[in-house]
DNA sequence: CGCCAACTTGATGGCTGTCAAGTCAGGTGG
DNA sequence: CCACCTGACTTGACAGCCATCAAGTTGGCG
């Protein structure tokens, strides 16, 4: 059940160029496709330990509950939402994977960041209202819609909440600080040892194999996170599966040398 | 007066290696050095509509007051604070100029951003409780030191300030996404070209010319922003003062062009 | 089976890093 | 007051990393 009402929200992808339908379509969807026999129920969810609830009590849960309203699921290619649209709510990944972009007026894009379950979207919002990036499903994803006043409004009365979102909005301001570094001051292989390290260890964080994945975006989106080329992905990619380090095949990816890995960011040598 | 208690402060280049000391001092700083004489007032600060009392009420603006505990002075090239500090308050600058860096072990490291009047320092400790990057000042600088438990405390109470602080947090996490942009999409001269603009807007925002400004920090430090060499950047500078756009000398800039500035960003021609 | 997007691999060039030398400005001490 | 020193900056020559352009391969899907 509950898959052909998505079928409303291929038009994301064609109505790219009208704002407003966008704006309309974003309501709809939250309102009407996912209420009911979707509704949230964090008290129930198996990530609760690595998203919003972690760190309150059974009651206070059970409060969230009330809160997050409904989930809403996006299908692979499909925006969670676009720069410009009003913000509202934050999200929550229920499963899935997503990205966002940031787009500039001569074309020129860049992939700002890959969540994966468990992660919190669309915090890029609150402080103008206004999102200022795109939320991109890279698979089909469900995510869990927060919203923002109803979530400050519980924040004022359960401290530990306000607490742990304050956190998970610092993480954030940490992360982006760990990427600038990465472009700032890293080459094209130490940058890719940094990302697959990185996704390594949150896929290890949700339970998967540390060491085997798939990866959900293509060499062209990698670049775009790390600042590069695609074909300056896929050539350190080969590096690596020449020097015994990684076996890839495509978007299934094999860590063979994880210390390797990290060699590689330390100095320069393998 | 209050100009000789900070020669306490003078420790801050020296105690690098002790960072038990560190702690110390800054515990020492923050406690004894800045209280009293140097008691903090937002409800008579000229910064308060640029900075966290922003919209709200003159009595709740009065409660601030009484949160804001004390301010410190920070002279040129001291630490405000040292990656690996535990982290127990935020920082609002109130004159003065700064810069925050990363390092990692093998002796890289990066300016992760320059904060001027206003704005608010130490986010990136909130998530760890310990700082993750250093803040060091570029001139003789001043800040008001918030309690970050006491702010979460005022937070559940006062609506207004709970929500501009969200904002003040998520817009960090905005321009953050601005220097990925920055970092991964442009090249050198557009990099330096957007450094500038968004230098003399915060100038201009908080009243000073957006044509002529004098620059805190070295080219070392601006290339290290901008993922470039210092050599690069000085490149740069004589290429737009050869062009027309800008008059340099040394740190003192003068834009001659805000327009063509703007047309570096958008092509590459000028 | 054939198409197409994604990916790989090679050849070449350009931007920026690296190394080096020299200039400038400010501060110190004689 | 001036010589000197030092850190910051500028400029030049060269090299290397990565972008660019191009051609070919792979795998998925209609």
């Amino acid at each position: 059940m509950s898959e052909s009402p998505d079928t409303r929200v291929d038009m994301d992808q064609t109505a790219r160029d009208d704002r407003r339908a966008n704006f309309f379509r974003v309501q709809k969807s939250a309102g009407e496709i996912s209420i009911g026999h979707l509704k949230a129920a964090c008290s129930q969810c198996n990530l609760r330990e690595s998203c919003l609830p972690y760190g309150l009590s059974e009651p206070e849960i059970t409060r969230l509950d009330e809160l997050v309203g409904a989930r809403r699921r996006v299908k692979r290619q499909h925006h969670l939402y676009r720069a410009g649209d009003t913000f509202e709510a934050i999200y929550a990944i229920r499963s899935g994977f997503f990205k966002t972009d940031v787009l500039i007026e001569d074309g020129r894009d860049q992939v700002t960041g890959f969540q994966m379950a468990g992660e919190i979207l669309g915090m890029d919002g609150i402080s103008t209202e206004t999102h200022t990036c795109n939320a991109v499903a890279l698979e089909d994803s469900e995510v869990c819609i927060i919203p923002f006043a109803k979530l400050e409004g519980l924040s004022r009365e359960i401290e530990a909440l306000q607490h742990h979102f304050h956190k998970v909005m610092s993480r954030e301001i940490v992360r982006d600080q760990g990427v600038m570094m990465l472009l700032g001051t890293m080459r094209a292989e130490e940058r890719l040892a940094a990302f697959l390290l990185n996704i390594s260890q949150r896929f290890v964080a949700r339970g998967y194999s540390q060491a085997e994945f798939h990866l959900r975006m293509t060499r062209e989106e990698i670049g775009s996170y790390l600042g590069l080329k695609l074909e300056t992905v896929s050539r350190a990619f080969s590096k690596f599966q020449e020097g015994g380090l990684i076996a890839v095949q495509q978007r299934h990816i094999r860590i063979l040398d994880i210390p390797g890995l990290k060699t590689v960011l330390d100095h320069r040598g393998y």
